[in-house]
DNA sequence: CGCCAGGTTGACACTTTTCAAGCCGCGTGG
DNA sequence: CCACGCGGCTTGAAAAGTGTCAACCTGGCG
């Protein structure tokens, strides 16, 4: 049903939908970063359509059949993977200009699900068209083997974060980066919105939602950060570095 | 000192060096895995040099400029991420046929160290060639993309053991991983010498190394495996998986 | 208006770390 | 060839950090 409705959509105005990469903003950030004009075009010519996720759809979900990867045009993701006895763990957040479903291509299906935390667009990038693009446009190619490269230098920085790090300096960290990549999207570093629960940031970092609710009460008592629910303000960068600095155990 | 050792060494048996793809008996496994006859043989005609590195020495650094990825062919290796403060995180282990190097892609440095855990071979992949050669060759280019995907799974899969499992239920998994890829490997599931000391794996596990020898001595009290120093035999692998799946905090 | 998911906080339990002591095995040097 | 030293490992006891359980609050939505 809601694929039909996706569909129907799809068709009424394909026009809008049809994304152009020449035209997107999130251009220097996302796939095409590092293209020449001409070889936007190229890519823009390749099936690359958008499309809407409802908050709370899935994206994708372990197990499908993999055929491409997505770039977030707006909104905000979560990928997870979960274990035979229904734990899971939330593996990153993906906001606008990130790829997502690189896990997909080792064995033909993708490993996690990609949940969206808010209504959200995402751009389809057919990953065999990919392939033979590559083949046409060499600085393509580099490209996303920079952000393949990217994503595990990424997960390295994770295990960093629950191989090492306590409670109190994961969450520092979770906000620093999170404060980082709004900033580089144009938004401001200092207050955001919260788009995940406690309890999504608790499985990302490791800790109890208990423990995650604990710690920003401790930010706060500190004066380090205000929160009001999902609103957070950064009020002392520094301080929330020393925290994040101080992995002395 | 150390490099002109090498480079004289590598002089006196250029021949014995140069590996060749199509006759080593780890390409089903490593990069040259899926590829025809003929392929292969393009890919021989890369500079692909095999390289000894003595246990203890870094097949790369982090911060070093990025300039190839190597093919574990013989030994085993670990790699670490260091932070500001000095304490550092092992990342992952590598033995035979397995990729190393593709952290340095996205920012054309090293992001972390490759350490060899006893006297091990290399073969040199230069990735710029790895570029040029895959666009003439699409499969290569595509196992290579699998190589890196298998990479990220991976580590999806740490993030987990260090997000929602417990000491025990890590060193199980660590047990039955190493049991898995060496019988890949055609050595014997079921009784190994562990190249790493316990600090090692506790970095890798998240965990201390007190824990990491408690949790050894309380699998060999239950009878699941027997422990002398590094020599580990599994006794009750279903044991261990249960353990392993158990993830029921 | 009432319900409920999501969040906060407290008290207590449990796992893991920390600190400390001692052992073992291996390589080095006398 | 043996003694010594040292890195690596084991084990115990106490401390610390985080999880668990439970109660309660709040805001948003049907």
């Amino acid at each position: 049903m809601s694929a039909n409705l996706n569909t129907t959509h799809a068709r009424l105005d394909l026009g809008a939908l049809k994304t152009a990469c020449a035209a997107c903003n999130l251009r220097e950030i996302c796939l095409p970063a590092g293209l020449s004009p001409e070889e936007i075009d190229k890519l823009d010519h390749l099936v690359y359509v958008r499309r809407k996720i409802k908050r709370g759809d899935a994206l994708y979900r372990a197990g499908t059949t993999f055929e491409a990867i997505y770039a977030v045009r707006s909104g905000f993701f979560k990928t997870r993977v979960t274990t035979q006895d229904g734990r899971d763990q939330v593996t990153g957040f993906s906001m606008a200009g990130e790829i997502l479903g690189m896990d997909g291509i080792s064995h033909d299906e993708y490993t996690c699900d990609a949940i969206a935390l808010e209504d959200s667009e995402i751009c389809t990038i057919p990953y065999s068209q990919l392939e033979k693009l590559s083949i046409e446009v060499p600085s393509l190619q580099r490209h996303f083997h920079k952000v393949m490269s990217r994503e595990i230098v990424r997960e390295n920085g994770v295990m960093m974060l629950l191989g090492v790090m306590r409670a109190e300096e994961r969450l520092a960290a979770f906000l620093l980066n999170l404060s980082q990549r709004l900033s580089a999207r144009g938004y401001s570093p200092l207050e955001f919105n919260l788009r995940m629960t406690r309890e999504e940031i608790g499985s990302y970092l490791g800790m109890k939602l208990e423990t995650v609710s604990r710690s920003f009460s401790k930010f706060q008592a500190d004066g380090l950060i205000a929160v009001d629910q999902k609103y957070i303000r950064l009020q002392d960068i520094d301080g929330l570095r020393e925290i994040y600095a101080h992995h002395t155990r």
